[in-house]
RNA sequence: GCGUGAUUGGUGAAGUGGUUAACACGGCGGAUUGUGGUUCCGUUAUGCAAGGGUUCGAUCCCCUUAUCGCGCC
């Protein structure tokens, strides 16, 4: 079946839903944070920690299997779920920002897809939107993505315009090829920080009739906080209330409240991880990184936080594992930073059915500190 | 004892009679938003063993001393 999503409450002073989403794959609670697995795999990751630390839907990528191991591979072996052993939901990524992202160069965008170079070995490669689904029906995850463009943020009017409307095409042409009845397929709203282009992008979106919406084009290099925060509340008033809104790529702890505040639901980020793995910790009280040596002998753990690491060890050692380059570290740190991320939407979630939101992100704010 | 070669940051080291002494590692700090698992950026020797001399000017040339290495009695 496909994905429902049932809005349970909306927060009294702001945009903010509570709701739930059903999946074949479990029942989830939104706002919720996915962490990011792009190789069939959270980094470091095994699936009894992510249950541990109450995450519910991961998000894997097109892109990078599509390459390695192929998609007939996971195919063969199954479905993704099997072959990484997760049976909670997956949402894969349709290979669209990839083509941003890592092949910043040598692109060639046409109507008809992207011919671009394999990151890895050069091979000359060709996606379009059509081969995008069909991957990631082969992958058999719980969400598939649109392939969409994701222009930079320095892209000026006409540019983003066009784009906009090849991304219409493609999510045309995207839905049209989309065979798996048991998987359900979102839309991406894109346009920058206008309002007029996030509007129309949104509305045109809709009226193909997605199981979801994606908010992309956000937090591109360059783009400011402003602007992204434009772009999610130029798009989310259009987005129809009974799917579910996920915002792409957003992470940062202040840009995952202000994005619920604008009626977000789903996020994804690779920041606990990444971070994780260059000494960064998330903590109530900003951000803090562990190779500082300050924390040589701190005996303490992180902060007061339920996670197995913050439980266990101390800031000297997890000092230790990072200076000396132990892959513990790293691990211990992303078990941390995303069990920060999705406590921090749980109290999110228990803030909307308090009304208290606002209250909520001033408090947050006034610990955290702006960065 | 005589002869000879060396001595440059925490480490390995480049270098030149003329403004700020390469580079690498290490140290210290920063970045990171639909992944970069080993990434990127900044910073780190007011000084070239010590003292004296030549010179407009010496880390570089000369002398003495110290330390280390090599060869010979």
């Amino acid at each position: 079946m496909k994905i429902k999503y049932e809005l349970l409450k909306n927060e009294k002073n702001t945009q903010a839903r509570y709701g739930i989403l059903k999946t074949n794959h479990g029942e989830f609670e939104t706002p919720m944070f996915m962490p990011v697995g792009t190789l069939a795999n959270v980094k470091t990751l095994t699936r009894e920690e992510l249950k541990a630390m109450n995450s519910a839907v991961i998000l894997s990528n097109t892109y990078h299997l599509w390459l390695r191991p192929g998609s007939e591979i996971v195919k063969k072996a199954g479905g993704l779920h099997k072959f990484m052993n997760y049976d909670g939901p997956i949402l894969t990524d349709s290979g669209g920002f990839q083509v941003f992202s890592l092949v910043k160069n040598k692109k060639d965008i046409t109507e008809e897809g992207v011919h671009f170079k394999n990151h890895l070995n050069g091979d000359k490669l060709f996606l379009t939107p059509e081969l995008s689904i069909k991957v990631q029906n082969d992958l058999d995850s719980d969400i598939a993505m649109s392939f969409d463009e994701c222009p930079p943020a320095s892209a000026d009017y006409e540019y983003l315009k066009t784009s906009v409307d090849r991304t219409l095409r493609w999510a045309k042409r995207g839905k049209k090829a989309h065979k798996n009845e048991q998987q359900s397929l979102f839309g991406i709203v894109q346009g920058g920080p206008l309002e007029d282009l996030r509007k129309y992008s949104a509305i045109e979106t809709v009226k193909l009739d997605f199981d979801g919406y994606g908010i992309g084009g956000v937090a591109n290099d360059g783009e400011s906080k402003d602007d992204m925060y434009k772009a999610i509340e130029y798009s989310t008033p259009y987005l129809p209330i009974d799917k579910p809104r996920y915002l792409m790529g957003v992470g940062d702890p202040i840009d995952i409240i202000e994005g619920v505040i604008r009626g977000v639901d789903m996020f994804d980020c690779v920041l606990p991880t990444r971070l994780a793995r260059h000494g960064n910790a998330f903590t109530r009280h900003g951000k803090i990184n562990l190779k500082n040596a300050k924390y040589k002998e701190d005996f303490e753990p992180i902060e007061n936080c339920d996670c197995y690491t913050c439980k266990n060890y101390t800031k000297a050692y997890i000092r230790h594992l990072l200076v000396c380059n132990e892959s513990l570290g790293g691990r211990l740190l992303s078990i941390h930073n995303i069990r920060f991320l999705i406590k921090l939407t749980e109290d999110l979630r228990e803030a909307i059915k308090n009304d208290n939101l606002l209250e909520f992100k001033e408090d947050f704010l006034s610990k955290y500190g702006q960065n």
